[in-house]
DNA sequence: TGTACATCAGTGAACGCGCGTTCACTGATGTAC
DNA sequence: TGTACATCAGTGAACGCGCGTTCACTGATGTAC
């Protein structure tokens, strides 16, 4: 049953995707190469046909979510000019906080990260500065290193609200901490 | 090899001790029970003597950690007229950052508890809403609902940039985003 | 262009390992008289 | 208070299970001539 060289890489790219959206949703340890395999349509038992090991896959998946984390920041920055207040909206909303399995990696797997290689946190530090990079090139009215240091401190705020909204019990409170962050962050704009 | 009420209760006590450590350090599910029961200076045969289950272990184990975090924010806090400085700078510090196993079980697990159990994420929620609570009480400038919501983002800040300290591969960047969370958290008080 | 052979993507079974959990056993502690 | 028996904390082996990984096999694709 071998497939062309397009359907193999096609083939591969889905397992990418599919694995970027199990590890977000199950974290990296509950995420088995079955589960991916199979979200991917296929058996586990090819898996070694595309990847040397679940660290590899992880480690791509994991690009792959931040590259489109940080493109999907970048599409909404550019909408004119209160495009930060939209980036800053949007990350702190109900559904990005309900939608973890397309939401921001850093918050998915904020712990896991921190455990990780190298290798993966080389790969989260990249895009990290990209999102620290989005959010500085749009406080245009404050020079370069104070903008990116407000940026830091955003995004800190952003990624810690998620995180402690999707921990809590409490449906107010987990809607009062996306709220007063969103106020706290677009007040200062 | 019976041991009497009191031995029993001491290992019970240092087997809860030292899951609230293994688990900060290595996570939820890379944390065994031979390796707790190990930590604690036994085999893993016993385990089962104490506890009914690893989720009942890590939930005890949890709730220990956060009082203990909890405790030591109230003491810093109550610290004379700079209390809450400290507090922060406590939080935002290196020393905090790299000592994972003793510090704030929402940084050290926080994607994990978000896919935690009811009960586990409602042992959270209220240790989250102490913490809430020591650093409202202190903005004694503010009415009681703008301080605490002002606690909600300050904390949101406080747990995202230690995330984010952890798992940058860069030293500058982690140092860079403790340093201006510092500098802004205190600023505003 | 056609043909013969090598390659290899995907399947499904199997491997070894570590995990959470259970169990028989030991012997000191607790308890009933 | 002393004694005889029941209890049970702790040990170490074992259980079943799911995981990451490997493997023999299949048959369509790629390639050499």
């Amino acid at each position: 049953m071998r497939k062309s060289k397009q359907e193999t890489a096609e083939t591969r790219q889905r397992i990418v995707e599919a694995a970027s959206t199990e590890f977000r949703r199950n974290g990296i340890d509950a995420t088995g190469l079955a589960d991916l395999m199979a979200a991917a349509g296929l058996t586990h038992g090819g898996f070694y046909k595309h990847f040397e090991s679940k660290e590899q896959v992880f480690g791509e998946s994991l690009a792959l979510a931040i590259d489109s984390m940080v493109e999907s920041m970048e599409r909404t920055a550019s909408r004119g000019k209160r495009g930060l207040d939209t980036v800053i909206k949007d990350y702190l909303s109900h559904e990005f906080r309900d939608n973890v399995e397309s939401g921001c990696p850093l918050v998915a797997l904020g712990s896991d990260l921190a455990r990780s290689s190298d290798e993966v946190r080389e790969i989260t530090t990249a895009g990290f500065l990209k999102m620290v990079s989005v959010i500085a090139g749009r406080l245009d009215d404050l020079p370069p290193d104070a903008a990116r240091n407000n940026a830091l401190v955003m995004l800190s705020t952003m990624i810690g609200a998620v995180t402690m909204a999707r921990i809590v019990s409490d449906p107010a409170l987990s809607k009062a901490i996306l709220q007063q962050a969103r106020k706290h962050l677009t007040q200062r704009v």
